[in-house]
DNA sequence: ATGAACCCTCACCTGACGTGAGGCGCAACC
DNA sequence: GGTTGCGCCTCACGTCAGGTGAGGGTTCAT
């Protein structure tokens, strides 16, 4: 009677969709079948449940997850922005995490030479920003330097070596949330806060700022052997002017830490 | 007596890891600790091992899978081209699927006009290509122009409409493996091949290549409520000079094939 | 001695299916 | 009317890199 039914099979077929696919829609109710046979349990489509079928498809191909695709199916507006941004931001980290591969790949593991050096306490005002998670630094970052640079208060900088405004960055060295991205720019007179000086261990880092976890990792290795936890967040010290130098050619000093003495 | 043995939590703070991948890499062989008390089970590292823990952690963070980091920390060089290969289509995948996306929240579910056509035989020159999955689809399609192109038999091919060659891009409905995508070049004289005729289901397509998708499903869509299931490949007919049109105004046919008639 | 912090194993959860086992149902052919 | 072969069913387990929690033992400092 029923002869505009089709089985699984052969809606697979239509539908561009494996029948394992399907029969997962049916279970998490994204697209029942037309009718269901209560003696053997078959189902069977209609023809016309194909479009539905076939969005699905076409969402499942954009990364879209299915509970987000069955609220698009019903009707809810808005539904995909949240997985916009978020494929977007993923794309980003990912980008960034080939480059820095890349990287690795020509150079090897890292293992960067270390010096200590010793720091003067030096007065600075500050920009704090939290970030969501370790790949949400670069931008935690960036926000904080551009709050910062537009602070009134930032008239009375120094200037040291005529290498324009210092930018020292502040990162914990856990990674649990909440994680507190800190910019310091230092001060000629008193700032609102002293940055302890003492001693550090220290590294040149040259190349992109997103991989500087590369010199970080190789200071925190070295740190490590020694059996040195850092006492206070991961500083980096931003020498050349990112608006002046490519990004392959960027010089940043990356300083752990090691005590007041 | 052993002073210089850390905890496991100690050590996942030195190497910036959790104690669950700690536990979970001495499950694997990829970091065993250095002692392992065996009334207790405690898991102790020596500090000297946080090199080798925040490599990995290093490595993870640039989506390198746990087997592969096994084989860096043992010495295998060249393990990590595989990856980086993996990594570099993933990513371009998901550039395209994130454009996609956009298109699809921009003008919502694709329902494109379809038009029923008919096509006479045509004499081809093809060209055919091996794809690897559903997104390997796009280079084996770009290819297999490439290689057409370069055939000296295409000395004798039509110019219909004066818009250059004319391409004609064949691919298989079903995306089971093997997946061949054929393209062909329609000749003046008798070709190597004859393209069938018949009727068609079509609809323009206007946008990027990778976003005809978009227009293959609604078109799709449109068979599939009516029952019909495609005899043939799908056909795509380029009909904008790629070289001279920027992406987002190219104009593709889409046609799938209905039958004889 | 006691409390807090730390550690252990075991078991189950994530997403979107793929794979396979074991067992019926259905259409067609002889 | 039997048989063959394919299609369909459910159930259970695997993927990947862990996170979460239960329930219980250990260590250390008061």
């Amino acid at each position: 009677m029923h002869e505009d039914l089709l089985t699984i099979g052969q809606f697979a077929r239509l539908a561009r969709l494996s029948v394992k696919q399907l029969r997962h829609y049916d279970e998490l109710g994204l697209l029942s079948p037309a009718r269901v046979d209560e003696l053997t349990g078959y189902r069977y489509y209609r023809a016309g449940q194909a479009r539905q079928a076939l969005s699905i498809g076409l969402l499942r191909s954009l990364d879209v997850p299915l509970p987000v695709v069955a609220q698009v199916l019903s009707g809810t507006a808005g539904a995909l922005e949240g997985v916009r941004a978020g494929l977007e931001s993923e794309l980003e980290r990912r980008r960034r995490a080939l480059a820095t591969l890349e990287r690795v790949m020509a150079d090897g593991l890292p293992s960067a030479q270390v010096r200590i050096v010793r720091e003067p306490a030096r007065p600075v005002v500050v920009a704090a920003e939290q970030a969501s998670g370790p790949g949400d630094i670069a931008r935690a970052t960036s926000a904080a330097v551009a709050r910062l640079l537009a602070t009134p208060a930032a008239g009375d900088v120094g200037d040291v070596g005529g290498g324009g405004p210092q930018l020292i960055g502040l990162f914990p060295v856990e990674l649990s949330e909440p994680l507190t991205v800190e910019v310091a720019l230092v001060t000629d007179g008193p700032g609102e806060r002293t940055l302890p000086g003492g001693s550090f261990a220290a590294a040149t880092h040259v190349g992109p700022y997103d991989q500087i976890d590369l010199t970080a990792h190789a200071l925190l290795a070295w740190c490590a052997e020694r059996g040195v936890a850092a006492p206070g967040p991961i500083r980096e010290v931003y020498v050349s002017d990112p608006a002046r130098t490519p990004p392959g050619e960027l010089v940043t000093q990356v300083m752990v830490p090691l005590g007041e003495a």
